[in-house]
DNA sequence: TAAGATGATTCGGG
DNA sequence: CCCGAATCATCTTA
């Protein structure tokens, strides 16, 4: 290595000044004023030649040469000269090479390994792998899919990282070819001084270049795990809109819960189910419950920071909701006229005087004076809020206000059909649906309590609940 | 292809 | 941990 070009240079130096090797042991130095120096400088010159060009010749040649130069009466003094030179330069190449600390970086690479499960206890890999990537989701997926995808190719990975490892690790390649180093070392010792240091050095010089190697495949390990990290959560990170049928669950949901549309556990659990049964026989995928959070977070925010702009979509499932609720009506009806076991609309009666009142505020007071017990201490807007939103941005007052009564007739009609469950009385009653009635001066819904036990209308009594605010 | 819609993520607050 | 808010990135639509 670079430690051969520098004795071959030490060596230049020889036969060119000579002066570095004065007092070496019977040499001479060229210059000398002896006639008989001058056969010897010519011998001398001509071993270093050989010595020198030895590496520009075929093996068997040199091999050759070799012998002869170890067979020179010269060789136990040229020897001694190296090792002289060695010596003196052995300084300068101790000093440039030594510190071989735990690498910093190897360390992290060593440590990302293990996190990512690359490297950990080699069975358990696999639970470490969704580990990671349950963290790398957030940890509040269920996408087992895309997870199982990931864990597969995490152990692809894993297996090439390990095979490779061996290589260098167990099956020792790098032992081999250190004792075939030190093999060769102790031939060339013959020829050329080699000190123990000199070996131990060399073994360094391996192991530190097989290392590096070990260094590199971590490293690249590493990236291959990262890009597939990237690409899974990139996977992840592409949408796929909800089916029609999904958002317009949820948009029922939401627009019939618009005082208080904040769905409980059950609720966001009984929506995504609702939702993944439409949604799979048009795509196949699943709405989670993270997913039906999610959506109402967006719809929450979007829906207050633009009022009008969702006010086509609040009447539409105003109306909607209304027929539908309709239709559980009449059903409620038949039901509460056989007196059917099955219909839990049993003993609470709403009094008929109470869906007399017109004004949304007194209304909503008295729903909640009626389920919280408590008087309505927080801030309603009043009916005039609502259809001065709509006025606004519809530009059409009157046809807002039309939905409005329409909706609101539709509702009285009901109401006096029979008497309602405290679930139905929200749905009819307090059918704030089509008017930001539960937003209140602040923008927040958060003060905006809707009577308790709230059912879907669309769905009849006891299916889905939103009661609890948060 | 730009603009808008929309699902997901991030961040700070309670 | 949930929420609001801001933002990102992709999908959809005009």
């Amino acid at each position: 290595m670079d430690e051969q070009a520098r004795i071959m240079q030490a060596l230049g130096g020889v036969s060119l000044a000579g002066h570095s090797v004065q007092g070496g042991m019977g040499l001479q130095p060229p210059h000398g004023h002896d006639g008989t120096d001058d056969g010897r400088k010519q011998d001398i010159g001509d071993i270093l030649h050989q010595i020198m060009t030895i590496t520009d010749q075929s093996l068997d040649e040199a091999q050759a040469k070799k012998h002869g130069l170890n067979c020179h009466r010269m060789k136990p003094a040229l020897f001694s000269v190296l090792c002289e030179i060695k010596e003196k330069t052995g300084l300068s190449i101790r000093g440039s090479q030594e510190e071989d600390p735990p690498d910093p970086q190897l360390m992290r690479l060593d440590n990302m390994l293990l996190a990512e499960g690359v490297s950990g206890p080699e069975k358990g890999g696999g639970s470490a792998a969704a580990a990671a990537a349950a963290a790398a989701s957030g940890g509040a997926s269920d996408n087992s899919i895309e997870h199982s995808d990931y864990r597969s190719k995490l152990t692809q990975i894993r297996q090439i990282y390990h095979t490779e490892l061996e290589k260098y690790e167990q099956v020792g390649a790098c032992n081999e070819f250190t004792t075939h180093v030190m093999n060769l070392l102790r031939e060339q010792s013959r020829t050329r001084p080699i000190s123990p240091k000199e070996i131990e050095r060399m073994v360094g010089i391996i192991h530190r270049k097989f290392s590096s190697i070990q260094m590199q495949l971590k490293q690249s390990t590493c990236e291959a795990v990262m890009i597939l990290r990237s690409r899974f959560l990139d996977a992840r990170r592409k949408r796929r809109n909800f089916s029609k049928q999904a958002t317009e669950i949820l948009n029922e949901y939401f627009y019939s819960h618009l005082s208080n549309p904040y769905p409980s556990e059950e609720a966001k659990e009984e929506l995504a189910k609702k939702c993944s049964i439409t949604v799979s026989q048009g795509v196949g995928s699943t709405i989670t419950v993270s997913q039906v959070s999610n959506w109402f977070g967006n719809k929450r925010i979007r829906y207050k920071k633009n009022i009008g702009k969702f006010q086509e979509e609040a009447n539409l499932y105003a109306a909607k909701t209304a027929v539908t609720a309709a239709h559980a009506v009449a059903a409620a009806v038949q039901n509460s006229q056989t007196n059917s076991p099955t219909t839990p609309n049993s003993g609470f009666q709403m009094k008929d005087e109470e869906f007399q009142l017109d004004s949304a505020e007194s209304k909503n007071t008295l729903l909640t004076n009626m389920f919280t017990g408590s008087s309505g201490s927080f801030n309603l807007p009043n009916s005039g809020d609502m259809f001065l939103s709509m006025q606004s941005l519809n530009g059409d007052s009157y046809q807002g206000a039309q939905v409005g009564v329409n909706v609101q007739s539709q509702v009285d009609t009901l109401r006096h059909v029979i008497s309602q469950t405290a679930g139905y009385s929200e749905a009819l009653g307090g059918n704030t649906m089509y008017s930001p009635n539960g937003l209140n001066a602040n923008g927040g819904w958060h003060d905006a309590m809707t009577p308790s036990s709230v059912i879907s209308p669309t769905e009849g009594p006891g299916s889905v609940h939103s009661d609890t605010s948060n």
